[in-house]
DNA sequence: TGTTAGGGCGCG
DNA sequence: AAAGCGCGCCCTAACA
């Protein structure tokens, strides 16, 4: 591709814009059509139904991208690539680190990874407008209103201070066509920018949307790489748990002969201990008086059944969540395929999709190994949620507790007559907004001795049942109340209500903070793992180029890497840097710390 | 027959 | 009666 030739001399590129037409192009498809459609796998009827016109020919545009300088001007006219020859575009792009800038990472980068071409840096937009529209922290709070109703050409006279813009006139202030046009998405991103106040704020949430878009790189690298999965080892497993696999619609012998053992025990013949009906009142008949069938309810009771019947559930979620028909479903030529979703949970931790990628359960851990002449670094940060809150709230007795490696014993030692059990329990109560037990007996000694710390989430609390909004430290705005929430407190509010009214409204508002509470400390952790995530990134792409070592797994505070054996040093090495790197980056401070558990292994439950 | 809600449990 | 947070997935049961 010519891009390189068509910039003028002295210009500076910034950003690669990425779209699928220039405004009143067709031919191709829509972006936004195809969001959670996966580019590899879609079907091609569905793909082929998206083009306007005829055969999809390999020589198709797949879209269009426009190179942008600091002030958003553009450098050329939108120029149309092919997958066959944007390989030029990237090497040229990448040699002078500009920023991909696109609706959906998910798409386009996974589209590039197919190819085999890789990127540092990005701008989700799709991301970054779900962050923005919710931030207290955008200008007045009113990105999304104000990306909504802009008259044309507002958006770009809003953008950040810079050169001017040329006197020809920008690009961005032509209206809006349908679809993701170069003009669309360029318009969308001069708005995102716009809507980041320089303030401390600004500079945070700033910080938080290069993280989110990072992250949204890793997860479409890691599902390009795939999770190595041994289905020789998980097989091995299943059929010493449970026996040869069972003919469809059938349970595994080893199963069946513990339903055999558990329906004996309970004097019920002809029990299916999958209804949790029928299991209870099997229970009640054998005399064991429980309110429910689940685990944590059962414990309490003494009966040689239970014994049995907890034999049966462990055995029973092999089989169905991750026996036989699982390993058929997910795993392919040797690989699990986790399918995230960046952002998908509302504090921002990811989710994910199909398989179970979030669940995957001590159980089958040993199938996770490495390839002949590799490792699995495995790396967690230990205790991360209340290291969080100590540095989030400045809390300067819980930062001095932090330094040392348990931060739990630290805790106890002071306060709590060095009992870790109990310090450990009252921390995680504090934090999930537990009242009960010990853990609601002993925090007033815990808002004594730490007193910013437990203010934070007290104060969080007490926002969230008066129905308003809370953040996290970059940023992150929490959703609102739900309509239950509104409907219980205007039947609350009423002249009639009675006292059933009013304890429910309170129920719900107490819910409400409960998870407000929560939310600013699992969010702020969640953006610190980002951070952390994008920071190991960016250390294997620099010091070890040859990207061989690759992210294969994340789960909220923890993350593996495959890599070559001769690399995994280093890797550690970067791992531990990237931890501290984070803390700097997102606090400004290190005074809180923030220790990472990094084993080097062959399958996955070597790791602690 | 297909959809939905809830119990239960895996992970952090 | 109230009950520590966030998820996804499997099962049954209820309902259209």
């Amino acid at each position: 591709m010519p891009i390189p030739s068509t910039i003028p001399d002295g210009a500076a590129p910034r950003f690669v814009l990425v779209a699928t037409h220039a405004e009143g192009d067709s031919g191709v498809f829509d972006v936004h059509e195809l969001r959670g459609e996966d580019p590899r796998t879609a079907q091609p009827s569905q793909k082929e139904s998206l083009r306007e016109g005829q055969e999809p020919a390999e020589e198709s545009p797949a879209g269009v991208v426009l190179i942008l300088d600091e002030a958003l001007r553009p450098l050329t006219g939108p120029l149309s690539f092919s997958y066959e020859d944007i390989g030029d575009l990237v090497t040229w792009a990448e040699a002078r680190a500009l920023r991909w800038v696109w609706e959906s990472t998910r798409y386009w980068y996974g589209m590039f990874l197919t190819d085999g071409m890789t990127v540092e840096r990005c701008w989700d937009l799709g991301l970054c407008r779900t962050i923005l529209s919710s931030s207290p922290a955008t200008a007045g709070g009113g990105y999304a209103a104000d990306a909504r109703d802009a008259p044309a050409g507002d958006l770009d006279a809003a953008a950040p201070a810079g050169p001017e813009p040329g006197a020809q006139g920008s690009l961005f202030a032509a209206p809006a066509p349908r679809g993701a046009s170069a003009q669309t998405v360029g318009r969308e991103f001069a708005a995102q920018r716009a809507a980041v106040p320089r303030t401390t704020a600004g500079r945070k949430l700033e910080l938080l949307l290069a993280a989110e878009s990072a992250g949204a790189l890793i997860a479409a690298e890691i599902r390009a790489t795939g999770m190595p999965w041994s289905t020789r080892v998980h097989r091995a497993l299943l059929e010493d748990q449970l026996g040869p696999r069972p003919p469809e619609g059938h349970r595994p012998q080893k199963l069946e002969r513990v339903v055999e053992e558990l329906r004996a025990a309970l004097g019920a013949p002809k029990l299916n201990p999958d209804s949790p009906q029928e299991l209870l009142r099997a229970l009640h008949r054998a005399g064991i008086d429980a309110a429910s069938t689940s685990q944590w309810e059962l414990a309490d009771h003494e009966h040689p059944a239970l014994e049995v019947l907890e034999r049966y559930k462990k055995l029973s979620r092999l089989f169905t969540s991750n026996g036989w028909a699982w390993l058929a479903m997910w795993v392919r030529d040797g690989k699990f395929w986790p399918d995230y979703t960046v952002g998908g949970v509302v504090t921002g931790r990811w989710s994910a999709r199909g398989g179970g990628a979030l669940q995957i359960p001590a159980t089958v851990r040993s199938a996770v190994r490495a390839d002949p002449g590799c490792k699995l670094v495995v790396a967690d940060a230990s205790q991360l949620e209340p290291r969080i809150l100590a540095a989030m709230s400045r809390d300067e007795a819980l930062a001095i507790a932090s330094t040392g490696k348990d931060l739990y014993q630290a805790i106890a030692n002071r306060g709590f007559g060095g009992d870790r059990a109990s310090a450990k329990i009252v921390m995680l109560g504090a934090m999930y907004g537990q009242t009960s037990g010990d853990a609601g007996r002993l925090m007033p000694q815990l808002a004594k001795t730490y007193p910013q710390a437990v203010g934070l989430i007290e104060h969080a609390a007490r926002e969230g049942e008066a129905g308003r909004n809370v953040s996290t430290f970059l940023g992150r705005g929490s959703p609102g109340p739900d309509d239950a929430f509104a409907a219980a407190r205007r039947a609350a509010n009423s002249l009639d209500a009675t006292p059933a009214d009013q304890s429910r409204a309170d129920s719900i508002a107490r819910s409400r903070g409960r998870f407000t509470r929560n939310f600013v400390v699992q969010g702020t952790a969640a953006e610190w793992a980002l951070c952390w995530l994008g920071q190991v990134r960016l250390g294997i792409r620099r010091q070890l180029p040859d990207l061989s070592s690759r992210i294969v797994f994340f789960l909220h505070d923890e993350v593996m890497l495959h890599v070559p054996a001769d690399q995994a040093d280093e890797v550690v090495r970067i791992v531990h840097a990237a931890a501290a790197r984070a803390t700097e980056l997102v606090f400004r401070s290190d005074l809180v710390e923030t220790p990472v558990t990094v084993a080097v292994v062959d399958s996955y439950d070597q790791a602690k």
